[in-house]
DNA sequence: CGTTATTGACCACAATTGTAGTCAAAAGGT
DNA sequence: ACCTTTTGACTACAATTGTGGTCAATAACG
């Protein structure tokens, strides 16, 4: 089960991680402003995901409650993992660089960072 | 131009940012190993990225070579920087906190961090 | 020189994705 | 007890993507 979520889909998780257990509507009402799409349109990716395994859904009267089925967290792995496999031959220290690059690091990123290699070391 | 690239287009964008300028069927033989495609899928995939962009022909006789017109250190860039964006709110030190986690950073991968952000640090 | 292999141009076709419509059941308002 | 609204189920349909076939021109080989 390789769980390939789509860019639209991924819209809908993200509501769901922050709120899980709610219903299309409210799912609909969380998206307003952030995506411009029919409630027919969420409801569709609603059910390819349940299809697909990423979501759970809790019969609530005549409608359902969707709760992830998969992290975020575990998600965020998986993506930031193809991408360096993909993109930077399996090393995390080149993505950083282009990172660095391409937005600049903020100090605070920077001291986080130090901060998480410190506890790396040990 | 959003230059979309696909996943089987990018396994040819990796040849050719090796081996610029090279033709179709040493792009073939590149490939043998890495992707089981038929020549024809490759002709296609070149088709596609001259069509989009990414990619330059230069006659040559009867057949054209292909020089990228994206580079490699680009594309990784906005690769990247969507990456953050779609999944780690737009902020670098949670993604290489993932990274950390998922498969664990080498002792060489710290060093180079380190280095990398003390560079950045003045 | 005739045959074969290679190449780009064009075409094909199923699966996936984005976007949404239709429909019937049910829930709620009046 | 009706009418409206909401919901999930099913359906639609064009664009993109993966994968490769046809065809005609041409280069290379015997």
């Amino acid at each position: 089960m390789s769980l390939q979520i789509t860019p639209a889909e991924l819209e809908i998780m993200k509501v769901l991680w922050k709120r899980p257990g709610i219903g299309a509507s409210e799912i609909v009402d969380a998206l307003d402003g952030e995506q411009d799409w029919s409630p027919r349109t969420v409801k569709t990716l609603l059910s390819r995901l349940v299809e697909k395994g990423a979501l759970d859904t809790i019969a609530d009267g005549r409608r359902y409650l969707y709760r992830p089925l998969i992290a975020k967290r575990d998600y965020q792995k998986k993506e930031a993992g193809q991408l360096i496999d993909k993109l930077f031959g399996g090393r995390a220290a080149p993505l950083v660089a282009q990172l660095a690059d391409a937005r600049g690091l903020s100090t605070d990123d920077i001291e986080e960072l130090e901060a998480l290699l410190g506890r790396l070391k040990q």
